[in-house]
DNA sequence: TTTGGTATAATTGTCGACAATGTTATTGGT
DNA sequence: ACCAATAACATTGTCGACAATTATACCAAA
């Protein structure tokens, strides 16, 4: 499987202007829709043209730009259908992945998983409504359920291709909203279905738990603008 | 989205050493588990690394070889977990993409996919037991269904990330059992619960469709042996 | 002024060579 | 004979320059 980059033991040059274009990206530094000139990226991270395409083509896997041949690349544009798409396929994917880990997961991993909700719980209230950590926390649980189901595709999919245009999302609508505690408590419920092995449950929570955080995502868009 | 490079207005160096060992992977002619030697395919293909590295990158992205930095790149190794892996994926995501298409597609694509299946029929019927055909049929079949859906993250993986390797292993296996006229059977209720709008249904019939597939298959590999 | 074509400029695709890393063969010691 | 350290080799990663293609600016004609 591919792992992130920066967990392979020889970091090259093309994963690092990788793991730093990816940032500029999902926090808009780079803005949605702009352009991407090679020679100006290679100045401006002072590396030749080689390791960046290297780069591009990484970050055209993961969703993040679009290249035309000939054309050069451009920044995702963020749209409502876009994100519609994004998230009915997580609903679905992620549900997958709940129904696996119930079945897969060891029981050392559950422990682990509910160690890590009640770690969260903490943190979330003594920083209260401090986005970073909610987010960092959320990634963290829903990666674990991920790699919890063992299957090395679905896996991939998810960690490695759509949760960068995931974050790009949430980070660029300033996703922080009051839905924090009853995402805890949904989690809480998740993890008790897997815990009891029951796949259809999980899967079942999971999917609505995804779609109550696109509502959320929704609302936001609809009162920012288009 | 990403579309097939065949169809790209501009064909690249790129895109045509990409075919080529795309095909010679899929139909075995580069072993499973064999190292990937650029240099020998840049001399073998007549081109410089840079294109050639453009290619592995997309190789990759498809699952047909696995690198490791600094160390090479190796075709990907059959196996009876990652066939399992590949097919339970499939069957959620296909179910998923006929639930849609039952939802998304016009009545024309309806009818052009059942022009299409009866046009399928007959050749399978005068050219009786030719895989060929009935390979080339199953895949537009669900070519179709997917780009059904309208969920360009959905087509995205299916197409251009996950169906070489089902071919591949199809391929290897020699897929071309007594199963076509049953398959052939199936893609017609399934086209039949979509042309009902009735989602559901169709989710449920291709899912069904694809475990029978997988099934077959696995009774083949236990056949051939481990 | 607008439109069409052309020429110029900029960008992407490709190339061959060098540097850094990994692999293999050799040698020395136990 | 076996193992470890080391040296020779091969492979991958990176670089700068050139070729092919596309985008832009300019000019001419309607």
């Amino acid at each position: 499987m591919l792992l992130h980059p920066s967990l392979r033991s020889p970091i090259t040059a093309a994963d690092r202007v990788l793991l730093e274009i990816q940032r500029a990206i999902v926090e808009g530094e780079i803005a949605p829709g702009s352009k991407i000139s090679e020679p100006e990226l290679a100045k401006r991270f002072d590396l030749s043209r080689a390791p960046l395409r290297e780069a591009l083509a990484r970050l055209e896997r993961c969703h993040l730009i679009e290249r035309i041949p000939n054309a050069g690349a451009r920044v995702v544009k963020l749209s409502t259908q876009g994100l519609l798409s994004l998230y009915q396929l997580r609903e679905t994917l992620e549900g997958m992945a709940c129904r696996l880990a119930a079945e897969h997961m060891a029981d050392s991993e559950i422990a682990e998983l509910r160690a890590l909700l009640d770690q969260h719980l903490n943190t979330q209230r003594v920083r209260e409504g401090e986005s970073y950590y909610q987010e960092a926390g959320d990634l963290d649980f829903h990666y674990r359920v991920i790699l919890g189901s063992k299957n090395e595709y679905l896996i991939n999919i998810l960690c490695d291709e759509l949760y960068y245009l995931v974050r790009m999302y949430r980070v660029q609508l300033g996703m922080n909203g009051p839905r924090v505690s009853r995402a805890f408590d949904e989690h809480k419920a998740i993890l008790n279905a897997i815990a009891n092995r029951d796949g259809e449950l999980a899967d079942l929570l999971m999917r609505r738990h995804i779609a109550a955080s696109r509502r959320n995502i929704e609302k936001q868009l609809q009162q920012t603008g288009t």
